[in-house]
DNA sequence: AATTTATTTTTAGTATTACTAAAAATATGG
DNA sequence: CCATATTTTTAGTAATACTAAAAATAAATT
């Protein structure tokens, strides 16, 4: 008998498990509701929580429905891609804060429309809410952020993208344990080239509190 | 006996077979390639990319690697309405030949002047010398290449970036051994949904880089 | 054209494991 | 304590993930 068969176990998500007990947790339910919200039976959820098994993608499609959350969000994977970085030359500067800083990628010529810079963002950092005339596009160069847009949440990794209209309210949150890079392309001038206010209405508390002392590893 | 249990069957991805096949092809691999970087079966490799059965959590993480993609990916869920998009659930459609393909970012929505795409680039490959209105921005996400704007000629490697008016002359080639991604934004519609004639020839004809006539089950 | 050679699809079968149901264990609390 | 809710363990099966090899298709070569 060959038995060539390379073990991959459970390496795929290093602790799925947890992540989906956690969760559970968080949204206070039992393993009961959960079992019954996802078609599956009580035991079964145990055993996954403890990695004891691995759901199939099905299962583990309904798991994540029944905990309302998207199914990436349970398989954060060690990203074996590369990153050189040998963008030199390119000064980066910080306003206000050292929590952000822009490497500027548009020049201005007369009548230039677009605008385009690279965000890098430190882990925890928010961008508040802000509304404005125009459109943007983000891509994720690196790391990972929640974009919030009047109320939809979504989860941007590494090459993901998205586009939208400006004076929709929108901010992000860099979630993540690493520096996120966003490549950022709009038609709104951020560098102040031109004259273009930015209608700042950030209210107090309109967004979401995500922070509530829970203790992420 | 009871029956009763719900079939969820293939859809926790709507196309996950799709779209590592999409990746696959992108990266000009074989299905071999992929089935030995991933320690599996070519067969088991056709069946999954053709949605025939669905991978184990750590097969797809195999997957992923030998794609060098993560895993996340691929399971992207359809959520209400997004403008997001999400690597490798992108799917790369080509144009007239085979040499380039594009990932569409943008979407369009009424009044939308923001377009962008990822371009991938196979080397040698020239894009022809073009003069249109607006203004774009090229980032290189890998690879690199020659640009030539009204004569000057400059070399763009990963992490580079230019940006111009389209008015100007413009043409770029790939001088690399490497297929060279680009990220494009720009205010002209490529895509056709608006009307905006581009140095497009006489077939408008879309191939996907998919088999034609996909059995759908 | 044929005849290679590479690449993908199909087929059939097995070994793995995802999953269940029910019983033990552990906690919760009145 | 007792009663109930919740989680863990156990044992077994039904499903399927995966393989190996053959058939089919496509792509080169002569």
């Amino acid at each position: 008998m060959l038995k060539n068969n390379i073990q991959v176990k459970d390496n795929a998500a290093p602790d799925l498990g947890a992540s989906l007990r956690a969760k559970r947790k968080e949204l206070k339910l039992t393993m009961q509701s959960v079992a019954d919200a996802a078609g599956l039976s009580v035991g079964f959820i145990s055993q996954v929580e403890r990695g004891l098994t691995s759901p199939s993608l099905g299962s583990l499609a309904s798991l994540a429905a029944a905990l309302d959350t998207e199914i990436s969000s349970f398989l954060h994977q060690p990203s074996a891609g590369s990153q050189t970085t040998h963008e030199a030359s390119r000064l980066a500067y910080s306003v206000a804060d050292a929590d952000v800083s822009y490497e500027r990628l548009s020049t201005s010529f007369a009548g230039s429309k677009l605008h385009s810079v690279i965000v890098h963002e430190t882990p925890g950092h928010r961008m508040e809410p802000i509304s404005h005339h125009g459109e943007e596009m983000f891509y994720i160069l690196d790391g990972e952020i929640t974009v919030e847009i009047e109320g939809e949440v979504e989860v941007l990794r590494k090459g993901d993208s998205i586009h939208f209209e400006s004076r929709r309210v929108h901010s992000t949150w860099n979630h993540g344990s690493s520096i996120a890079s966003i490549l950022w392309c709009g038609t709104m001038d951020v560098f102040g080239d031109a004259p273009a206010p930015i209608h700042k209405k950030a209210s107090p508390q309109e967004v979401a509190t995500y922070p509530t002392g829970e203790t992420e590893k």
